[in-house]
DNA sequence: TCTGGGGTCCTCAAACTC
DNA sequence: TCTGGAGTTTGAGGACCC
């Protein structure tokens, strides 16, 4: 256990929420609420002004609504807030080799790993300094919190929220954590919440007073002996700039559960190849296949399958993946399918394949005496099934066409300004546009064929509405601008391009009401 | 009007291996 | 050759996190 309170952890306040407001100057001190716009839709993030109402995350998007009718209800763009957080993240390495990004808006630092800070007076000034340096660079707040211990300066930023900094000085934490609920430590959800309530424990006080036997008796080994070590302010956990991914997996929740069993297939087939897609975009390939079934009731099913070897080809993910729905029974409809993979490697079995063929090919030509073209030999890697399983060939058929819609962050997240067709423009509620007379602005809404955009930049006064058809050639989606205009070279970088930041035509002096 | 998406880790039971 | 036990792997589910 250190003795001088340099972890710091990060957590940058209602961040979805405050990179909108900080985007969109008409929705500066109005309730933001960002999150699935679907009926299964949920929220992500709500500013501070939403939550007033009892708006909080995992919140059904329907009840949101009912609670704050007024809010402005945005889809995420998660591309734009990747930019904002990379520029959080470089400002925090500066102060430390040791980063963990725990998300796009939360990490912890080893003050001490960087040399910045060795007791609580310069812990205090590198935070404070990083608050600011945060403000500067994105004009967003974040808050921060210094202790000793990874757990620690998690509640000591949790304590700090929003906009602030706290401090847990070494020797007060037993003092500190006794009175809070169970809840405050990491690892108690509601689950084990309720049954640590029900065994009369409630507070993090009472964890310590209880034991580690009872814990461990209550809990299980893992999770009750880490729990009252918790209890007792004893968290070890090193800061771990590099962490290896697991698994790599996509679902989709859809609007109306799918009844068709042919659908489903189709859809099953339609998740393994972007699973793929994703599994080999991060250089991967994977051994086990799991299979993901939400049914009508909520109840959720697994199937699991591992393969002799690691694969990224579409083709056997699709298939195994196949072959476990058929020992699933979607009668009654599904809302939710997702195909997974885990046992990951950076090789696969084909690589295996075609090295083995390589090499014995290189050896016969050696032993014959001829010349082998480095890499000739290429594996055709079929064998990849495991025992028993059939080989009637690849799962049929193009990948559906059903939408998921229930999060609607899945396929709205463009965040660029790819050319559609105006016959398939969609106009997600939040997205950056620019119109060839009036500007930069944002769509705050559409349908019926039309849509409506609000003219206003990040440095612009809050911008006048106007309506358009949805197929006008005159708008198109276009880059979100840059929260900060770049005032010289390292500073206010953003995905936007060369024109963003640049003053709007059209938006008016006139502030106009929030939507 | 119910409950997203992408992960991690743990537990338990059954199957398998030595 | 058979059997029992221990350890490991696999599969399923649950809890938690952001």
């Amino acid at each position: 256990m250190r003795t001088a309170p340099t972890i710091l952890h990060l957590d940058m306040d209602a961040f979805y929420a405050s990179a909108e407001q900080a985007a969109k100057p008409s929705l500066r001190g109005k309730a933001v609420v960002v999150g699935g716009l679907g009926p299964r839709g949920v929220v992500a993030t709500a500013s501070y002004e939403a939550r007033r109402f009892g708006v909080h995350s995992a919140m059904p998007m329907g009840q949101a609504r009912r609670l704050v009718p007024n809010a402005a209800y945005l889809v995420p763009r998660f591309s734009f807030y990747r930019d904002i957080s990379e520029q959080v993240m470089r400002l925090l390495r500066e102060l430390s080799p040791l980063v963990e990004p725990l998300s796009l808006d939360e990490a912890f630092v080893d003050l001490e790993a960087g040399g910045v800070a060795s007791d609580e007076a310069s812990a205090r000034v590198v935070g404070e300094r990083l608050r600011a340096d945060i403000l500067r660079v994105t004009r967003l707040t974040g808050s921060v919190g210094l202790a000793a211990s990874k757990m620690l300066a998690k509640i000591a930023s949790e304590e700090a929220k929003p906009d602030g900094l706290a401090l847990i000085a070494p020797g007060t934490e037993r003092e500190l954590l006794a009175p809070m609920t169970v809840r405050t430590l990491p690892g108690v959800g509601p689950a084990t919440g309720d049954h640590l309530r029900r065994a009369g424990i409630t507070t993090v006080g009472e964890i310590a007073e209880a034991g580690e036997d009872e814990l461990v008796r209550l809990l299980g080994k893992a999770h009750g002996g880490a729990l009252y070590a918790m209890a007792l302010a004893h968290d070890e956990r090193p800061v771990v700039a590099e962490r290896d991914t697991k698994s790599v997996s996509v679902e989709d929740t859809y609007d109306v559960d799918i009844h068709d069993r042919v659908r489903v297939r189709m859809e099953v087939a339609r998740l393994a190849d972007r699973c793929v897609q994703r599994l080999r975009a991060a250089g991967h390939s994977g051994r086990t296949i799991v299979l993901k079934v939400r049914r009508f009731d909520f109840s959720t099913l697994t199937r699991s399958e591992t393969l002799r070897g690691p694969t990224d080809d579409p083709g056997v993910v699709r298939e195994a993946a196949a072959r476990l729905l058929e020992s699933v029974d979607t009668t009654g409809g599904v809302r939710l399918l997702g195909v997974g993979v885990s046992g990951l490697a950076d090789y696969t079995q084909e690589d295996l394949f075609a090295q083995a063929q390589a090499k014995a090919e290189a050896e016969a030509a050696e032993a014959a005496g001829m010349d082998v073209p480095h890499g000739a030999a290429q594996g055709d890697g079929g064998a990849l099934l495991p025992e028993g399983a059939g080989d009637e060939g690849t799962a049929g058929g193009e990948p559906g066409r059903a939408e998921p819609g229930g999060a609607g962050t899945g396929g709205a997240d463009s965040g660029g300004a790819e050319p559609v067709p105006p016959a398939e423009r969609r106009w997600p509620s939040g997205h950056d546009v620019r119109h060839a007379v009036h500007g930069a602005g944002w769509v705050q809404g559409s349908g019926l064929g039309r849509v409506t955009v609000r003219f206003e930049t990040p440095q612009s006064v809050p911008g006048r509405v106007r309506t358009f058809r949805t197929d006008d050639p005159e708008l198109e989606p276009s880059d979100p601008l840059p929260l900060v205009e770049p005032s010289g070279p390292g500073e206010g970088v953003s995905a936007a391009g060369p024109e963003a930041g640049l003053p709007v035509s059209g938006s008016g002096r006139t502030a106009a009401p929030a939507p």
